[in-house]
DNA sequence: ATGAAAGCGCTAACAA
DNA sequence: TTGTTAGCGCTTTCAT
């Protein structure tokens, strides 16, 4: 691998005149920069990215941590980081932290160790400290982490409340809502606020059922099933879209008819959601807004560490229509 | 941040004592190791992996590049990769290529920039030579790039052989493949050379129809439409799960019945398929083999770079029976 | 068992 | 406009 040096005596000149033309920087007369740039091409050269980085200049790298990359979500979500990060001169370095605890710790570390210069934050497995104590700038998606790291969220409250109302105009009166296990101090919260708020606002009740988030598919099926078996539901909705998926196919199993019988709405909206299962209902979470502001964010705590920001962004959610949660005339 | 020198004087022992520690290498009193770590801890240090790899030890980072995580597919592989290298004490810089020729060049450039130790390839707009000219170890997933660079595969041929067995043992006669644009020199290719052979022992024919790997959605479900409407189709095969739940859907809107009117079956068999569409049939690529030869491969690889490796590893498929391809008793 | 010193590839004062 | 030199944080001979 050619360096520096070897660039520098093949042009004839100094290892700093090289770096100069490789950052575009200070004054170069255009025969210099010529012989050097002949050089380059000839030996095929590329900057050593460590060198540049031990040397000061950071490293433009960002670290992602997200539960995983598997869940077309958080496929979606990552996939979008890295094309706008990419855009904006940065790689990211992917951290699938699952359910765990230790690994989500080690990762960090080895973040620290690789001199990231921030980070973006989709898990929640750690304690407030170990965030507090990274000392790198951090975003949050939909996390409490600490004070003082800012959360960026779709705006969890209001897509419950439009989720209840979309419920009732398709006429359900007997609603259920199946979320994910209560995190506590988490955004997503307010899914369930804004929900149960316009319900009882139409003298109606729901039942909640909480399902982990990380249950398997099997486990998350039979729950699904004891909801609709026990009950005469006629309309649920899902803080997610997978559920929904589930909820979807058990009701067919049991030869419940969906919008007839029961009306169904999910949350989140990834393009895989919509381009391959359009008659499912749901909450669409800005996941491209969300991105580049979290990113907009970082990049400014990336220059000015001590820069004010906001604890909480909120942006705004759209319902999405689809045949699961249409009225059906009596 | 604390430095690795800071470290030695808290401890009162020289930086070389310190690295030794952190290396567990050489000889050092029980003493020495003691106070250097309670230092350590003091100091919350974590070594600089940036400086530690300039100085000869290997980043211990993988690129890896990929079209895109929002595909459940390609998503389960990436997942698997980080999982599978994290456990192994690497990480993953993750490359997004889509569809994008320059995208994947200026990748490979910053991944030589960064020092990668290897690189795990499951792309495919480049021409051969530019990663001829990586100079760097590189495994290939499922797409041939270049002499030397290691192609690791499921049994595409045997996939296609099995895919079309399965579609005559449901009683299907008028047979569709509909597949990705042919890739010239791609092992995907096989499965329609698989295919082909046993549809024609049996004296049968069948069409084929190409729909380019990048369409949309609804490109996509237009040209499906035609395919059902266009022939009095009785079974079909597509090369992908998701083309497949496209023509689940489009044969719905159609008022046609699977499996009644129509048998189906695809290819990939990722766990989100088996778990959140376990009535699509499909053939399944075994991605946790694929992933593991891969990373073998690899770091047999970085450890000697002359190590003599096949160009071709294969690895067995397995059909997943599922609802859309049971036979209809007449 | 421990330390001194050189150097990895690059950048940035400071000189000229 | 160009070059000399020191040093980023660490590892590693070579001494002691």
């Amino acid at each position: 691998m050619a360096k520096l040096e070897d660039i520098a005596k093949l042009a004839e000149v100094s290892p700093t005149t090289v770096s100069r033309v490789i950052n575009n920087y200070g004054s170069l007369s255009e025969k210099t920069k010529n012989k050097v740039f002949t050089a380059m091409k000839e030996l095929n050269y590329q900057p050593n990215s460590l060198a540049r980085s031990l040397k000061g200049k950071s490293s433009k790298i960002i670290g992602v941590i997200f539960p995983g990359v598997s869940n077309p979500f958080f496929g979606q979500m990552v996939e979008t980081i890295e094309n706008q990060l990419f855009d904006r001169g940065y790689k990211i370095i992917l951290c699938n932290a699952g359910k765990n605890k230790e690994k989500e710790r080690a990762y960090l570390r080895m973040l620290i160790a690789n001199q990231v210069d921030g980070i973006i934050a989709g898990s929640h497995n750690l304690e407030i400290e170990e965030y507090q104590q990274v000392g790198l700038p951090i975003i949050s998606f939909d996390r409490y982490l600490s004070e003082n790291i800012p959360i960026v969220s779709s705006d969890n409250f209001q897509g419950g409340k439009i989720a209840a109302e979309v419920l009732l105009a398709s006429g359900s009166k007997n609603i259920q809502m199946i979320s994910g296990a209560n995190q506590p101090n988490s955004p997503t919260n307010r899914r369930l606020v804004g929900f149960k708020e316009v319900i009882e606002d139409n003298n109606l009740k729901f039942g909640l059922t909480e399902i982990k988030y990380n249950a398997s598919p099997n486990i998350k099926g039979m729950k699904i099933k004891e909801v609709l078996s026990n009950n005469s539901v006629d309309g649920i909705f899902c803080t997610d879209d997978l559920t929904s998926l589930l909820v979807f196919q058990q009701a067919h199993q049991l030869g419940l008819r969906i919008p007839e019988d029961i009306r169904l709405i999910g949350y989140d909206g990834t393009s895989f959601i919509q381009e391959f299962h359009p008659e499912l209902a749901t909450i669409e979470q800005p996941i491209n807004d969300i991105v580049t502001l979290m990113i907009d964010l970082l990049l400014q705590r990336i220059k000015d560490p001590d820069c004010n920001l906001q604890q909480n962004y909120v942006l705004p959610v759209k319902a999405i229509a689809g045949e699961t949660s249409r009225r059906i005339s009596e």
